[in-house]
DNA sequence: CAATTATTACGAATTTTTTCGTAAGATACG
DNA sequence: CGTATCTTACGAAAAAATTCGTAATAATTG
């Protein structure tokens, strides 16, 4: 089973153009440079180039429509975070995701709900031990 | 508060190397050279000049021992990792650290005690919410 | 001691990623 | 229409990260 072909992982850059879209759902390239002019200096070529690059990698999908393009992200955000975090483990925590949680859970205070929830899964996957 | 100076945050090659202090504490240029060429073609070298790229970035700490240098961690592996998720939080999860936790724990099988220590966590917190 | 071997120092080449200038086409509009 | 504006295309420069060759120095050993 091969891992589908040109689409990598992003990079730096691309995973925060990436987090527009998620966030956005679609965008052109105005609304992305936009977004992260608002934390950074950054050229409107420069986001389109990368974003350009990222279709040709098949990190996004383009939709002609009118005079500008239309981009949206080719993989449910799920499906690519879900990549992210495992890639993650991997490189910094020697493969266990327990220990990322635990770091997780210390690094910021999570509202009761969260928690709650989070238990909830717990006791799901219990029940798949037994 | 100032961030601790040159100490930055370690790239991909660098957080490979670390993995290796962490694990085995005091380590000698060779030593990791073997460790890493056991997943990868890395010449000798290579690994030479970023260990010392690290030391002047104040990743690592080196003591002269006899012929050899020997490295080891400047930080405490799991303040390392602290820094590491709440960046990756950021990065890729829009500062959800609830979020990441869903990913992980659905991203590998954890084991009954590592659930179980999860929950131990979660409890903790909630008691700070009363 | 001489030769071999192991190690660090260092410069520089290579590769990857990020950046943007410039051109060309399309659209808006005065 | 003609000018200004917005957009994509594209090449290439700049910056960051990785890689390694070569030389110098120290240690080992025959």
């Amino acid at each position: 089973m091969k891992v589908k072909d040109s689409r990598r992982k992003p990079t730096k850059s691309e995973l925060a153009i990436l987090q527009v879209v998620w966030n956005v759902g679609e965008v052109t390239v105005r609304q992305v440079h936009e977004h992260l002019s608002e934390s950074r200096e950054i050229g409107y070529t420069t986001v389109l180039k990368l974003m350009q690059l990222m279709t040709e990698k098949g990190l996004l999908l383009r939709a002609e429509q009118g005079k500008a393009h239309v981009y949206r992200a080719a993989e449910a955000s799920s499906t690519a975070k879900q990549s992210l975090v495992e890639d993650f483990i991997e490189k910094a925590f020697s493969g266990s995701a327990h220990d990322l949680v635990m770091h997780a859970l210390n690094s910021r205070r999570s509202r009761p709900e969260e928690l709650a929830e989070i238990r909830a899964l717990i006791d799901r996957l219990e029940e798949g031990h037994d």
